[in-house]
DNA sequence: TTGAAAGCGCTAACAC
DNA sequence: GTGTTAGCGCTTTCAA
């Protein structure tokens, strides 16, 4: 460390005794310069243990970041997407970063700006209630792809599990238990708008239409609570104070979790209520919990979602719209309705 | 949106009829302006949707951005210190990213690395493997708060739980139960080198004093595993071929659960073999998991985190190293020796 | 109180 | 194949 401060590619170029843009183009490997040329610079570069300032990359083209918003840091689905996405980038010069979006509501529009604010290369977002128009306006200034909803844009691409057949999947299973009075635990209104595209409004939707086509319009009921484990757990609770469903249908693994601790805590229930999740997190397949569950292969999202990234940068336009195909994992939570 | 591209703070000085510098001013509520002059400004930013370009923040002063690293964001505990970090930086220009290292070794050097070359103001790091020395460099560079690390060092702060007042509390708790054949179950060698101060390696260590204490070296048993709970189970599985233990203290919850599903596997085991983790995760609540383990407070861990890296940033320059103190929360999965 | 101007470290034309 | 030069969008002296 020569001098108290942090080398700069005039350092760089300084000491290899060439120009500036020569080191740009090594660092870049752009075409055009010679193997010795090369070698120097990259022994100048190691000498001084130089490293290109992001920000100043970044305003003049990449910031080599790809950015990744994120609802709800505490569900493990989220982090299985994550590793994915990270082991994509492996071998390339991008960076991933995460934007947490904890407290939902603005927050999601909150954390996609900040990563516009920085010039990320690309956005992954899982933002449920992000409008699709302030999405779209987004994606005309940075490549995105969304995650989870069932946005038919041609403004960005989509990864999205088959919520439609995965939801299919449960209510065939419960109905082929026997089971007639089936709730579903789901979240508020504002993640399940009708036609909204989010995967909790899918699941709902087809859920309340297998009920109908089942000829059990009339035994349709829904809970909704908040989306940790804990909220899921008082609105089952007060659920089970008043009515004894024989399954239970959770929007994901988080909900179900709660759902089941409630039943636990009713002496009798556990063996009496069927109970459902969705997402296959890894605790699920614990023997202690055995929820039966919809896999959804979050890893390979994620892993897909950076790719479709990449290639928008590399210049793709036309928009990709990926469906991951769901995977019933039946396990004891859910067993034959009781006999009458 | 007048033009197609996103306004400049130049644009915004145009409309409103006043210098670059002006406007710079205001965006920084900086000391020096009319308030007449700062209400056309904010009028010609809203009007405008102007936002300042971090990239060009960052090349004079600040990115207003604050790193985390972070191994393994798949444990849960993680994310409620990320969470209590994100609700500090609320009502602060500040912006949260996140840089994952999954796969442990030198992924956590490049994710600081990453942060550093994206000139974030301030960094919080997990890292239990990076060197000291390392650190101390960086932190020459870039404020740091080192998360769980139990390193006395003038270079950077530190936010840790008690360990050793933690892993008093377990044995203490398994002796009074009658235990006496306690086996430790922790992650790798490298994580737990002694005198290192990560968190796994004063567990370990303070295992190994206390059973020395109560006569029972020769009773000492390590068992290692990978970060997984899934790695925690096959490891446990292959201590329960040959041993039966009375107890076992993991390192973490996440080790916990893999080896409470290793001992459920094998019928007659689960009353007979006590179980003890470490970080009270949500889910270790749950009763059908009914975990004892040692509490410690996450997400007052994340915001104290951050209050220490804006203190810094403010000025402040004598290390601080605050230590949270650990509660030991008695579940099912510890109960009394079986009679002999 | 306000504005002019220099410059942060890099990339990309373009000239040599 | 190599170097010169003009910025990118801000912040920050320093004059006015």
């Amino acid at each position: 460390m020569p001098g108290t401060h942090a080398a700069t590619i005039d350092d760089v170029a300084r000491l290899a005794g060439v120009s500036r843009a020569a080191v740009s183009k090594v660092i870049r490997d752009a075409y055009g310069v010679s193997p010795a040329m090369r070698e120097r610079v990259n022994t100048a570069i190691a000498e001084l243990d130089y490293r290109p300032r992001i920000a100043a990359r970044a305003m003049r083209g990449s910031s080599f970041t790809l950015g990744i918003e994120l609802p709800n840091l505490g569900n493990p689905f989220f982090s299985r997407i994550i590793a994915g996405a990270a082991a994509a980038l492996q071998d390339t010069p991008y960076q991933l970063i995460i934007a947490p979006a904890e407290t939902d509501t603005e927050e999601g529009v909150r954390a996609l700006g900040a990563l516009a604010d920085r010039q990320v290369d690309g956005i992954i977002a899982i933002s449920p209630l992000v409008s699709r128009e302030w999405l779209e306006r987004l994606a005309g200034s940075v490549p995105i792809v969304m995650l989870g909803r069932h946005d038919d844009t041609d403004a960005y691409d989509t990864v999205t599990g088959d919520d439609v057949a995965g939801t299919r999947l449960v209510m065939r299973h419960l109905f082929d238990l026997g089971h007639r009075d089936i709730v579903h635990l789901t979240r508020s209104e504002a993640v399940t708008v009708p036609g909204s595209g989010t995967p909790h409004a899918v699941r709902l939707q087809e859920y309340e239409r297998a009920m109908r086509d089942a000829g059990l319009g009339d035994r349709i009921r829904v809970v909704r609570s908040g989306l940790s484990e804990d909220a899921a757990h008082g609105a089952t609770r007060d659920l089970l104070a008043s009515a004894t469903p024989s399954a239970i249908f959770a929007g994901n693994d988080e909900l179900a979790f709660g759902a089941q601790r409630a039943i636990l805590e009713r002496p009798g229930l556990a063996t009496r209520i069927s109970l459902v999740g969705y997402d296959d997190v890894t605790i699920a397949a614990h023997p202690a919990i055995s929820l039966t569950t919809v896999s959804q292969a979050g890893e390979a999202m994620g892993e897909r979602a950076v790719r479709l990234l990449l290639e928008r940068i590399a210049g793709r336009t036309e928009p990709v719209h990926h469906v991951v195909e769901p995977v019933l994992r039946t396990r004891s939570s859910s067993r034959p309705a009781p006999m009458v």
